[in-house]
DNA sequence: ACAATAGGGGAAAATTTTATCCCTATTTGA
DNA sequence: TCAAATAGGGATAAAATTTTCCCCTATTGT
């Protein structure tokens, strides 16, 4: 596992949140299981352009920080449950506001996005 | 500037807010913009861990994504003062219910994560 | 025997982000 | 005359994250 150089800031709420948020897929992984796709293969396909191995990387991340729970049935073939946490629960309106804010300014928001990625390669 | 090798997704919402949020500082200089410290040299007294090469990077990349608008002064030495859009404001609930619940389970998370900073350096 | 299923992980490469260092310019004050 | 304040940028290095590639487990069904 990658060990960090630099030691994060631990300082407001906000660096703390940022902390165990701060992921590629980590708020999409949190939805999802919100929404019960519980199943690490279920996950997978409802978010196809990460690669298992992040997934599973950013679940545990989530695991460790008690967002998210992992329940392993001794079956074979194997079969893992993830569900949200009293604490991960808590999250869910916030991802929502999150998620409700960019589907209201969708238009405008991908425009500027693009506009500015164009000006990148220009 | 650097280019992206790699095209962002920008279907749903979360895809498009996590686009222009994204960035180590950017919650933090949109919330401190709007407490009112507008100048690039208060920003940088406030955030006093990330350098000012990172934070007018990221200030710059708010404003190309209209979250906020920039104000130079012609005056020597020069002055510059950002202030949020309008669109930028519509943020700033959401920002707040992110400190929020950072600062509510604040001993919690701390120790989870600094508990997973330990077990990676083992 | 062997593929399919469902889950997972190590190592290294690639990508992206952030940090460091060194420059520019102008005016005020010591 | 020289430092401080104020804002900014280029080049490069370092750090962090994500992706790619290949490997493993064990059982069931063909």
């Amino acid at each position: 596992m990658y060990e960090r150089k630099i030691i994060p800031n631990l300082n407001c709420g906000l660096d703390l949140i940022g902390e165990v948020l701060y992921g590629k897929w980590k708020i999409r992984l949190l939805w999802f299981i919100n929404e019960g796709h519980l199943r690490p293969s279920e996950l997978q396909r409802k978010i196809p352009d990460a690669t298992r191995r992040v997934l599973n990387i950013q679940l545990k991340e989530l695991e460790e920080h008690d967002l998210i729970s992992k329940k392993i049935y001794p079956v074979v073939p194997p079969k893992v449950e993830y569900s949200l946490t009293e604490l991960g629960k808590t999250l869910i309106p916030i991802i929502s506001a999150l998620g409700d804010w960019g589907d209201k300014n969708e238009a405008f928001l991908r425009s500027v996005i693009l506009k500015r990625l164009k000006s990148e390669s220009q």
